[in-house]
DNA sequence: ATCGCTATTTGTCTGACTAAATAATCCACG
DNA sequence: CGTGGATTATTTAGTCAGACAAATAGCGAT
């Protein structure tokens, strides 16, 4: 009775862990790097957030459960570039020991992260990063695991790429197929983004909604599973722009315009208010990463 | 030594398993569905293939393992819509008992559709099926489960408007940002297409090959995930054509007129011409499947 | 150069216990 | 007598531990 069975054991906080043992070629013999990933308040921390039921909680609870951590921290570690593609992670059993987790939860976790196209795990060779065009950079929780840290201004730039190349489109898509129901959404969603403003959770929130039922009103399933990765990239561009500047720029005419193109029913004019909406978005993210223009 | 370990016991081959209660609410008490799965050679199977190491043998080998082919298994019956959005799957032991897994092995391939966001689970309450819009569509091992039984016709209309949206945005980037080296590679894929033709597999690879250089010369890390999924989309529409008519067009000028301009550097001409030809390649599919045009 | 061996690593199994969430119960109180 | 709220019971996923199986990269013998 010495172990006290089924504690939680703290987790990974405060610990310096080697996990990694960038073995990329079998000589790769001298000495380990080391990996300290004490930041960021992983591990549990989450705890008490059930109790409100808030924004955050419903991501399926997946993160408050113990694999989920395990999978976020290893996560943000890889796509961050502590491990870089092709690095082997040390075999399960001394991972789950450093960690102080079972072998199961480990393991667990390491499928979540395959799963999601990190790593790939083979007996003998062990588990390793995979290259990064296999990542599925869209899935909103790896989005979220590049969000912990400060990610790449190039990969932010692509990301609005991608919502420019998507949005407009969307948004002429919506202007022929939105129903009564979705055009109600929108307004909605406008009418409390004008009223919280954008820096408030709330107003954010709308803000995301709005973008949602677009991509929801072309009646498109799998544009509209972009949507979460959408959604998710426009929430944390929101925070960065909102860190820098205050009060960057009204962004509801531009907002409005779309949505009477969309409801009026013009599509190419709806997409060239999108279009507008989004570039001006990433004028402001691109002014608030580097103030130099 | 009644039970012999570690035999892999035959897995889920013909047998009519139950494993879903359908208790969308409390009183749900009347008859089980009882879903059967023993079409499309579930299971092992799969075993011959690692001696090849061919072209499908690069999915992780993820299916290869049990847990793999269990969430496979599952992940097909619940986007087939055999398991609808909010219905709740048996319990673990149960489940695991029925498919003649271990309960660690089943948990492992629950956490892969969780990760994919097909599933949640929670304790007390189960594991149920999510709402479709939360499913990671663009995945592609889900995009493979979904053409694994007949996708519905709007499921495919969808994905080439994504194609028809990201596609000719790519190949305008691509002429914009390509190196020499994706340009040959280009050229060798379109080579190889045209000594193959699109009858074989390996003209078939080529192909792919082609559209996934075009997105990766974007140099858009987000965009560039999308070709696996859209990858995947052009194998399985590739193979629907197929299946009807024979030689539907001769593919090829349309996709030299898209290499062409890129290798020029013009945006727009590159942009229209990819337009084009998966305009084509929608018409044509459009006309596989509903043979009344 | 080829074949077979071996050591290492993931994969699978078993069974037990923990924790969380819901349902049922019971008791105090109006 | 009924009603609301706290308490207990039950059910389910979650975690743990340790053992054994299967696969395979690398090495040594042939």
């Amino acid at each position: 009775m010495g172990a006290p069975r089924g504690v939680p054991k703290s987790l990974v906080v405060g610990q310096t862990v080697s996990l990694v043992s960038r073995c990329v070629e079998i000589g790769g013999s001298d000495a380990v790097p080391a990996v300290d990933w004490t930041g960021s308040g992983a591990g549990v921390a989450k705890k008490k957030d059930r109790a409100g039921d808030g924004e955050l909680a419903r991501d399926g609870l997946s993160t408050s459960r113990i694999h989920g951590s395990i999978a976020r921290t290893l996560g943000v570690a890889i796509v961050s570039g502590q491990y870089a593609p092709g690095d082997i992670l040390n075999n399960e059993i001394d991972s789950s020991e450093q960690l102080q987790v079972s072998r199961s939860a480990y393991r667990e976790a390491i499928r979540i992260l395959a799963a999601k196209g990190l790593v790939e795990s083979r007996p003998k060779t062990g588990t390793r990063v995979t290259e990064r065009h296999r990542w599925s950079l869209l899935d909103p929780e790896v989005l979220a695991w590049f969000f912990e840290s400060e990610p790449s201004e190039e990969f932010l730039k692509g990301l609005y790429e991608l919502r420019m190349i998507v949005e407009p489109a969307a948004a002429a898509l919506a202007a022929e197929r939105r129903d009564d129901g979705q055009l109600e959404r929108m307004r909605k969603a406008l009418i409390q983004m004008e009223s919280r403003t954008l820096a408030t959770e709330a107003g954010q929130a709308a803000d995301r909604d709005f973008h949602d039922t677009v991509l929801e009103a072309t009646g498109n399933a799998a544009l509209f599973t972009l949507s979460s990765s959408i959604g998710a990239a426009v929430r944390w561009t929101t925070i960065f722009k909102q860190r820098k500047r205050e009060l960057p720029r009204d962004p509801m005419p531009d907002h409005w315009k779309v949505f009477d193109a969309i409801a009026a029913g013009r599509p190419d004019q709806a997409r060239e208010a999108m279009e507008r909406l989004v570039g001006l978005a990433l004028e402001d993210t691109r002014a608030a990463i580097e103030p130099k223009g």
